[in-house]
RNA sequence: GUGGGCGUAGCUCAGUUGGUUAGAGCGCCAGGUUGUGGUCCUGGAGGCCGGGGGUUCGAGACCCCUCGUCCACCCCA
């Protein structure tokens, strides 16, 4: 056993499998800048006070956050989202809005880690500032649907549920409250626990002894104020206009209580472990006011980078590609002739890669293959007195013999022209 | 935080009722008559059997503790 391992809930993405989180965030920032989406790369650690914005009866701020004292006395604390940060810096550098921006990274809960559910786990997502028009939920709840798509994904479903204005939220609350107090002896233990929190929290239990009680619950949609209602159905109408499909969900409550109006979710339904939701978010107009700054509506939404590649996995979709190279080249004699050659291809823009330690020219090769290059570059002696190199297409094993100066142009005939790789000083 | 399963080579796993020098496949390295890979053959390196206590003449196997991991609850992406 080494000395040391990674801590409990976090892990090393190793190659290949990094690769391929560095392409799904490619991936997504075309989508999303293809509709005026910036990137931006707020700080991982904040204030402290910015995240028990989220609200001081969920879990993520009462017992999953990284916080700590540094050395200048600060409370501090990585973050457990993105969203809030966002927020603090819209407050903090009042951009002109709408303020459309896009991130990918890392986020840090303290939980026990299980399927898809990590300590420190990664998100893509989108907000919105300063836009309260209904149609923007519409476009931000289509681009995470219309990623799903671009990777190939088929079996998740949308999930669309309203909250209402606070004071809306806040009568139903009290009525499912009043609700479930009535019938609190058939819940749960547990969610008898969660009700005097949280009520809302209560509707997304597991338990099937919690199930009755929840089916005959009051619903958010009977306390909707008649500017809350209008917003939802010119949301769903939206959906429809374009396209894209969804499912009302009543019971559709979010675990951070900032939300109000929209709120959705994305759910895979191929993945089986209990955490099958791969994106979700919602309307959170009240937040940046919370934050000190001006009174500004947001949306937005996250996705979980490992739960939507769990599920890429499990419908065979976005998969890893085989490692590729232009060439490889094998010098058998010193390696001064692969120093120089491969120096100079990978400044013509060429991707090259070659053997180091001198090793026979059959281990060379062995390697040559695995780097999945398309050419293998041979020095032998005989190469190295007459100034000339052995082509070999690792493909066709065709291979023939040109002059090391004649290498450029060569391989661009067979792999295509490169942009040179120059220095820009 | 609560409960359950599992921890043996880099990876996936075998290891009979506790009994001598702990195995396989894959991967890696080196060879297969001297300049060439992907197939095949041969050989090699690599494990204080997660860690610490205990029971025993003897423990990878049994007991306790601990750490890690997986799964579920909780919560969430």
């Amino acid at each position: 056993m080494p000395s040391f391992q990674t801590s409990p809930g976090t892990r090393d993405i190793l190659p290949p499998q990094a690769g391929r989180w560095r392409a799904f965030s490619a991936q997504f920032a075309d989508t999303v800048e293809s509709a005026g989406y910036e990137c931006i790369i707020p700080p991982m650690f904040e204030d402290l006070g910015v995240f028990l914005r989220l609200g001081d009866a969920t879990d993520v701020v009462t017992k999953e956050m990284y916080d700590f004292e540094d050395k200048g006395g600060r409370r501090v604390a990585l973050r457990p989202e993105h969203t809030a940060g966002i927020c603090r810096s819209f407050a903090q550098h009042r951009p002109t809005t709408p303020w459309k921006v896009w991130y990918s990274g890392s986020n840090f809960r303290y939980e026990k880690a299980q399927a898809g559910r990590y300590r420190q786990f990664d998100q893509v997502g989108i907000e919105v500032l300063g836009s309260t028009d209904a149609l923007l939920d519409v476009e931000v709840i289509a681009l995470g649907w219309q990623f799903f798509q671009s990777l190939g994904l088929k079996n998740v479903v949308l999930m669309l549920n309203s909250l209402g204005d606070p004071a809306d939220r806040a009568a139903y609350i009290e009525a499912l409250r009043q609700y479930l107090e009535s019938r609190s002896s058939e819940l749960s233990e547990e969610a008898r626990a969660t009700l005097q929190r949280n009520p809302l929290r209560v509707l997304d239990s597991k338990r099937v002894q919690d199930k009755p009680v929840i089916i005959d619950a009051p619903t958010i949609a009977q306390f909707l104020s008649e500017d809350a209602r209008g917003h939802f159905e010119t949301v769903k109408a939206g959906l429809d206009a374009i396209g894209v499909q969804y499912e009302v969900n009543e019971g559709l409550v979010r675990g951070l209580d900032y939300y109000q109006r929209t709120v959705f979710e994305y759910v895979s339904t191929s993945l089986d472990s209990a955490q099958t939701a791969v994106g979700g978010g919602g309307r959170y107009d009240g937040l940046v006011e919370d934050l000190g700054g001006p009174s500004t509506p947001g949306v937005g939404f996250a996705l979980g980078i490992d739960r939507t590649l769990l599920a890429c996995d499990s419908e065979n979709v976005f998969e890893l590609g085989a490692p590729q190279m232009d060439a490889f080249i094998v010098d058998v004699v010193d390696g001064m002739t692969a120093l120089r050659l491969s120096d100079q291809l990978r400044a013509a823009g060429f991707t090259v890669d070659r053997a180091y330690d001198g090793r026979s020219m059959k281990s060379q090769m062995k390697v040559a293959d695995r780097s999945g290059a398309r050419l293998a570059i041979i020095i032998g002696e005989d190469e190295a007195a007459a100034g000339n190199c052995t082509v070999r297409n690792l493909m066709t094993s065709e291979q023939q013999v040109i002059l090391q100066a004649e290498l450029v142009p060569h391989l661009a005939s067979i792999v295509g022209e490169r942009n040179p790789r120059r220095n820009t000083q």
